[in-house]
RNA sequence: GGCGCCAUGGUGUAAUUGGUUAACACGUCGCCCUCUCAAGGCGAAGAGUUCGGGUUCGAUCCCCGAUGGCGCUACCA
């Protein structure tokens, strides 16, 4: 606890709030664990909120996936758009009359506007302004339109945007509770749009407005938007409201140290538990990325438990720095945890993932017609239950193709596999449509991937076997074979 | 390009917050154990704290600058 918070009676609100666009991801459990901890300590709320004011990249399982992936890792929530609570809606998609209300009160004291230019208009300005070297600011077109002028357009039926008024001059200055004092001149600071001409809020509104709704208290969030915390600090002044605190933590960075993403490194927590990764290990050690744990515990074992980080992690301690996300000790720590367990634990966790009865009634399934023996089960099938199955050449490369265009092919795949919906029909049409375009047979590319996926040229029926493996891991298995394959390239034998 | 953030071995973290031979863990390598592989035990290599200036009796730690990395620069979050 720090003094901070033994001066004040507040209420400690704090809140999760990821986007449904995908799969869940593992950045969102590590800010989710941070708010947890930080909520638990000080016997604040935790709130999950739902943020999909994106409608194009909307994923409609992907909801119910983040709750799973919360609820697996013993992250629960007091209040979300399932348990309810006192200041809901908590999906943003059901408060869109709340924003329109709070931007309507921006357009009426001034700092904000309507905004009618083209995407195209913009994208010009743009492109001008990046060749001339200047930074890509919105030119300020509809800033100070004449009041007919803007009822003309709106009587001429022209879809417009709303935007913020940014003050031409001066500063805004804000704290930073990790990194101090902050300042953005505000020539840096451009007018964001606030609703856009679909009539969904963008992050920045939405984010304000239910936050100081919310009555969240410490906005404790990644990296990422510091550049965009002076737009939400003018808005609460726009808006006359006190701003919480805000604590931005480091971003999980890939190997390369870039910000960690799925082209990179598994980050699905659907693919970590599919894995069989224990919640135990990865909550560990994502509390072990930047700190946080006093150095005593730290150095002296480097393993502890959510109670425990509950307990004595200080959300202060985090250094502001980068992590890099290592699956290498992730697995060692996994591997800790799986042998401290004892075996009857041991077996359960097994039967509870990787040898479940679901995932096994499925694996029968595809292999009934296919075996004489009950014995011949593993031969068939034993790509569903290794972790990766590494194809050599002579398996995964068609008889007519080059290695390099096997191999720009199977990256094809992987993005093509990566943007579709994850059902048979929807598979089928997208790696046909691939196959059409790249002029590669079906036989082909379903037998490529097959290779890919299973290591043989024999298996069950390969979409039905995707289906069964899962998008997440099966994504990790292609994207492996990508990397392993561009990496090191085997030998040309004579 | 602009703006912002950051900077301790390959990786994650320590360093009584100016005084240590810069510590621990992962990884790597070696040895032991052992039917194999792990696990386990023992040991080793690996940073003089990005670089350059200050301040100081003394800087990993404070200040300035440079460099580098990262993020943002969307009607995405």
């Amino acid at each position: 606890m720090t003094e901070n918070d033994t001066q004040t009676t507040e209420e400690i609100r704090v809140r999760v709030a990821p986007s449904p666009t995908g799969d869940p991801h593992v950045g969102t459990a590590y800010i989710g664990l941070i708010n947890f901890i930080y909520a638990r300590q000080r016997q604040g709320k935790f709130v999950l909120r739902i943020e999909d004011t994106d409608r194009a990249r909307f994923v409609a399982t992907s909801e119910q996936m983040i709750f799973e992936a919360l609820h697996w890792l013993g992250l629960e929530w007091d209040e979300g758009p399932d348990v309810g609570g006192p200041y809901g809606p908590y999906r943003q998609s059901e408060r869109t009359e709340i924003y329109r209300e709070h931007a309507d009160l921006l357009l009426a004291n001034g700092t904000a506007y309507r905004c009618f230019c083209t995407a195209e208009e913009l994208e010009a300005a743009r492109k001008h302004q990046m060749a001339a070297k200047l930074p890509a600011r919105y030119p300020g077109t509809c800033r100070h339109l004449a009041v007919a002028e803007v009822e003309a357009q709106l009587a001429a039926g022209k879809p417009y945007v709303i935007r913020m008024k940014v003050p031409a001059h001066g500063s805004t200055s804000f704290r930073d509770e990790l990194r101090g004092a902050i300042t953005f001149e505000h020539t840096n600071v451009d007018d964001q749009v606030l609703m856009k001409s679909d009539g969904y809020p963008t992050y920045h509104l939405a984010n304000v407005v239910d936050d100081h709704l919310m009555r969240i208290s410490d906005v404790i969030r990644a990296e990422e938007w510091i550049s965009s915390t002076p737009k939400h600090v003018l808005l609460y002044q726009f808006f006359g409201w006190k701003a919480p605190r805000f604590w931005h933590m480091p971003l999980l960075r890939n190997q390369d140290k870039s910000k960690i993403s799925k082209r990179k490194n598994p980050v699905s927590l659907v693919y970590y538990r599919q894995a069989g990764f224990l919640p135990e290990a990865m909550l560990n050690f994502l509390g072990l990325m930047g700190g946080g744990m006093p150095a005593e515990i730290n150095n002296a074992t480097e393993k502890f438990t959510l109670a425990e980080m509950v307990e004595h992690f200080d959300v202060k301690n985090i250094r502001p720095a980068g992590p890099v996300f290592d699956l290498t000790k992730l697995r060692w720590l996994n591997g800790e945890y799986l042998r401290a367990l004892p075996p009857e634990g041991f077996y359960a966790a097994l039967r509870s993932t990787v040898l479940s009865d679901a995932y096994l009634r499925e694996i029968a399934a595809l292999v009934q017609t296919r075996i004489e023996t009950l014995g011949e089960f593993g031969n068939l099938t034993g790509f569903f239950f290794a972790e990766n199955v590494a194809p050599p050449q002579d398996v995964f490369l068609p008889k007519k193709r080059t290695l390099e265009e096997t191999l720009a092919f199977a990256a094809e795949q992987l993005t093509v596999l990566e943007t579709t919906e994850w059902t048979h029909a929807a598979l089928e049409i997208a790696l046909k449509q691939l196959g059409d375009a790249q002029g590669w047979s079906v036989k082909e590319n379903f037998m490529l991937l097959r290779a890919i996926l299973t290591g043989s040229t024999m298996s069950p029926p390969l979409l039905e076997s995707m289906i069964v493996f899962g998008k997440a891991r099966t994504l990790d298995r292609v994207r492996r074979f990508v990397d392993a394959q561009k990496k090191a390239p085997p030998p040309k034998k004579a």
